[in-house]
DNA sequence: AAGTGGTCTAGACCACGGC
DNA sequence: CCGTGGTCTAGACCACTTC
């Protein structure tokens, strides 16, 4: 018999996640060969269409890279341009210490643009949350998000400056996030925002409001960020 | 007989040019429903399987939406977020008439940035393009861009002041642009560029440093872009 | 229960690239 | 020439949604 489904998982599944694992351990790099089309289907014993299966949708992901009459090659790993990170993972990413004050977090129920960017009734009652990131000990941005209270209630007793707040959501309240729009422009600083930042008044900062989405596309979060503009450099790309 | 190949098309491209054609017809709108995978495989006289890849395959492009047990619909057109658009397109898309005034258009060899951003040797020649960018006939930004000397001779006489960079670019230098890497920050206005732009000085500006290359990964051109604030604003879209 | 998409088979032939 | 990926068949059963 062939081996269809084990546990539910499907067998074009197992293959992908076979060919990952040799990605991950490093046994693999870019530009290697991966087994064939028919290689595989004898290895995981299933067909030809299925073994297809897997590397086609491997090759939709940017995984490997398939060549008509060569084979099929691990992709060079493409830089996650666009890539919506919490605060957390992007000092990660740049193997930098996260740090993170809250200057402010309460019920609010006066806030205008951030209830008209959550898409709630003008007088809803939304969570505020104001901080100031560190990175490196070093002040880098202050951060104000918005949330509706009604959604997310209890947030504010749950351990923020511990843990990412995206983490928080994702686990506690079973939001998957999924994308934001962000509009980006410059700004000064205001005497309060100078002060903790640590930058002179009227300095440039880089302003970024983010619209979050769920992968149901309703709008969780909306976050007003003044990123100093001497630490912080936004990176995009962008297609033709 | 099954209707294979017809003219070396694939059928399942041929079933995807026809659900593409109705849409364009506007006989299918978004939210539709699109016959089913059993349904154009009768229509088409193929079999399941390549009546489903053209569906699937469709889907991946963000034409339309599968909900199991349900159907397949017409995808809402996405808005085209982190798209690379020349300055008189962006202008175009919205509705402003876009001017331009040429301040320097010179080949030089001592931009030392400017090389090494397009990966040239450090003192190599380059066409240096200052352009003060309109957009309703007021000042929006302060654009430079650099371009290999070699790579584009006699550009610097082309009616760049009536034509677009890009589209000389692609009609008579045969590069197609493919994406760009940007670098986004603030700054503040120098003396010069307050002028120019009819800002304050100090006045904070968007800082854009662009990177764009061609459809065969070389580096075409870089772009140092500087915008007025108030009336420039980056839309981004970032996926998790 | 009926209809949908999701997975899968065990083959087949074609088109292309490199030797 | 051989091996690769690309297309395709004529079915099958499963999982899911809707009624």
């Amino acid at each position: 018999m062939l081996a269809k489904r084990t546990n539910g998982i499907p067998a074009y599944r197992r293959i992908q996640g076979a060919i990952r694992k040799v990605i991950e351990a490093g046994e693999l790099r870019p530009g290697d060969l991966v087994a064939s089309e028919r290689e595989l289907a004898k290895i995981h014993n299933v067909s030809l269409m299925t073994a297809r299966h897997a590397l086609a949708s491997l090759e939709t992901e940017g995984v490997v890279e398939r060549r008509r009459g060569v084979g099929t090659f691990i992709a060079t790993p493409k830089i996650h341009f666009n890539k919506l990170m919490s605060y957390t993972e992007q000092m990660g990413s740049r193997s930098l210490t996260a740090g993170s004050k809250i200057l402010f977090a309460r019920v609010i129920d006066n806030e205008e643009e951030a209830t008209a960017r959550l898409a709630l009734a003008p007088r809803s009652r939304v969570l505020k949350l104001e901080r100031l990131r560190h990175g490196a000990g070093q002040p880098f941005a202050l951060e104000t998000c918005y949330l509706s209270a009604g959604q997310f209630s209890g947030l504010q007793s749950a351990q923020l400056h511990k843990e990412s707040l995206f983490s928080t959501l994702e686990r506690d309240y079973d939001v998957e996030l999924a994308y934001s729009d962000e509009e980006v422009d410059a700004t000064t600083a205001d005497p309060r925002t100078a002060e903790l930042l640590g930058v002179p008044k009227r300095d440039a900062l880089l302003r970024i409001r983010q619209v979050i989405y769920s992968t149901k596309g309703v709008v969780i979060l909306y976050v007003l960020g003044l990123y100093r503009s001497d630490r912080h450099n936004l990176v995009i790309r962008r297609y033709r």
